[in-house]
DNA sequence: GTCTATACAATGATAGAC
DNA sequence: GTCTATCATTGTATAGAC
């Protein structure tokens, strides 16, 4: 029989059921390590409802990654819209990556898995485009602000590899909740640090 | 049959044989998605050698992690041992995770799959001890760094989550080199820039 | 679009001989 | 310590009714 729905639940059909259910599996579990059974299990529903839409595993899974992608990169573009200083649009950026990995918590674990798991735990997914884009936009954005002379002069190469791994650890709850922080501070706290950088005596990074 | 030996491989017991087919295998495809087969066949031995040696694929999987983390715990150390500057100490530090990463990068991804990845993808293994252990010794190399001067006053919890995010984005080929950097000379840039900071003019961060 | 029932390959693991 | 042979279970996926 079709599994009791929870209170509250909206009678939404089996795809979103199986979405819904996949991504919080695939989140702490892995791919490979998840079952089809455990999602039909969770999503209440039977195998064929699993394979009449998404025809296997797979296209689950990639279904899942997809929508992921287009949260990460639509949450990037909106950062980079409006017209402002370049070290308050490399702020924007952060805030707006971290703020939709944590809203989407186990959509972006899934999406991680694939960026930096093992290459082939799971189906394979071309990131290459998004993570190009990705490092052109930021690229662009550090050589803008060199050139103005709001930013230091370096390697804008450098200095894109130091963003995105700060907005890496920014993202790592695990991580930095071993050390006492809480995420609310914490990208604040690490981009003024990446600004203005450890060593030396104060320099202000301008008004 | 036992397989035939390739030319100069030592006649290391199955236990080495395993191991060593292991962790490439690991590395490549996650703990959940690499079978038992698999590993057998790639060590050239038969089941009950594994079973005998580790028990089950977890303990295989738990003895390569353990030897993994020795490692890197081992460089870590040794990094910290000379009597340096502050700023020195923590470019060795860098530079030896980064190395030993190189290393032995196979094993390097299996435990950074289990520090970074889904919680249940592979068997537990508690790295609560180490983790703390490295936090606390940059938070006091960066306290240090600050009571002398030498680094810019700052929340030392901060700068650690910075540094280790700075090791993160060095230690991932799939990224950078899609930035068009080698590993060689992107640790001592990024280095510079963490220390010197993004912002800001010019201040030299001493000789 | 969803169900019941099931096919069937692959999996982790073991028994018992040597 | 390693082998051959095998087991019980779980895995993905499908056929066919409604």
């Amino acid at each position: 029989m079709p599994r009791k729905k929870a209170t509250g639940e909206h009678d939404v059909g089996g795809r979103e059921r199986l979405l819904a259910a996949a991504v919080g599996l695939f989140a702490v579990k892995g791919y490979a390590a998840t079952t089809v059974r455990d999602i039909l299990r969770a999503a209440g529903v039977t195998a064929p409802v699993l394979y009449y839409h998404f025809g296997n595993k797979e296209g689950l899974f990639l279904a899942l990654v997809r929508e992921g992608v287009e949260k990460v990169d639509a949450a990037r573009l909106e950062a980079f819209k409006e017209t402002a200083s370049v070290v308050e649009r490399i702020r924007r950026y952060c805030l707006a990556n971290v703020a939709v990995r944590r809203e989407f918590a186990d959509l972006a674990w899934v999406v991680e898995a694939i960026l930096s798991g093992p290459p082939e735990a799971a189906p394979p997914f071309d990131f290459r485009a998004i993570v190009t884009r990705m490092l052109r936009q930021l690229q662009d954005l550090v050589e803008e602000g060199v050139a103005s002379g709001e930013l230091r002069p370096c390697d804008p190469r450098h200095a894109v590899m130091v963003l995105i791994g700060f907005m890496e650890a920014a993202s790592r709850p695990r991580l930095f909740e071993m050390a006492g922080l809480r995420a609310d501070d914490l990208v604040e706290g690490m981009l003024s640090m990446v600004l203005d950088g450890l060593a030396g005596r104060v320099t202000q990074s301008l008004a």
